[in-house]
DNA sequence: CAAATACATCGAAACATTTCAATATATCAA
DNA sequence: TTGATATATTGAAATGTTTCGATGTATTTG
């Protein structure tokens, strides 16, 4: 994996939010609705709207839309390399 | 692992000249010398000393002090630990 | 179609990070 | 002990991130 990769990966889970919904993504049984969000992040709508699109530009979730609302999805397969990237850094 | 780390530690793996140290401590077989990060990393001194700061605090580093130098070795039960957390986010 | 709902984007304020020059500290060598 | 070397700290400029109010854009519902 590219250092960029691994930055914005990095970067992407270096926020409280972020990795609390990829969390409940978790909880959810890999399925989570925008607006549920809303009810596990204090934080207003452009805020959670934020965080998302980090999740999303370093591909750790995928989005779908459902006509109004979004539905997110973790992305497994860049989860395993950037998990992959890390064990090469052992010894 | 509690969020906070997995916070702090994500970010110190979100800058390309921290993620390029801890590949060459790889190269280098888990033990590098301050110095020798200058010949890879276009940085004042200062910035250096700044970046391995970050992953010290992590606790991704181990630092150990051999007179004049300093000597960098990998914490791989951190890194560990920090790939479990990355797992349990799987489904 | 009009109003309501769900989410995204913009712009700006607050805050954090990165970088370096200058300086400090600690150790070694003469 | 004086000078040289290795690294850390400080302070400040530049840049990036987070947050929110205001507003924009689809989509659904009445």
């Amino acid at each position: 994996m590219e250092v960029r990769k691994v930055e914005r990966i990095s970067k992407a889970l270096s926020d409280p939010s972020r990795i609390l919904i990829l969390k409940q993504l978790r909880q959810k049984e890999d399925c989570l609705y925008c607006h549920e969000i809303a009810d596990f992040i204090d934080l207003a709508q452009p805020s959670i709207s934020h965080h998302v699109k980090q999740l999303a530009d370093a591909d750790l979730i995928v989005v779908e839309k459902e006509g109004r609302n979004v539905k997110y999805k973790l992305n497994q397969a860049i989860l395993n390399e950037y998990v992959d990237f890390l064990n090469t850094l052992k010894v």
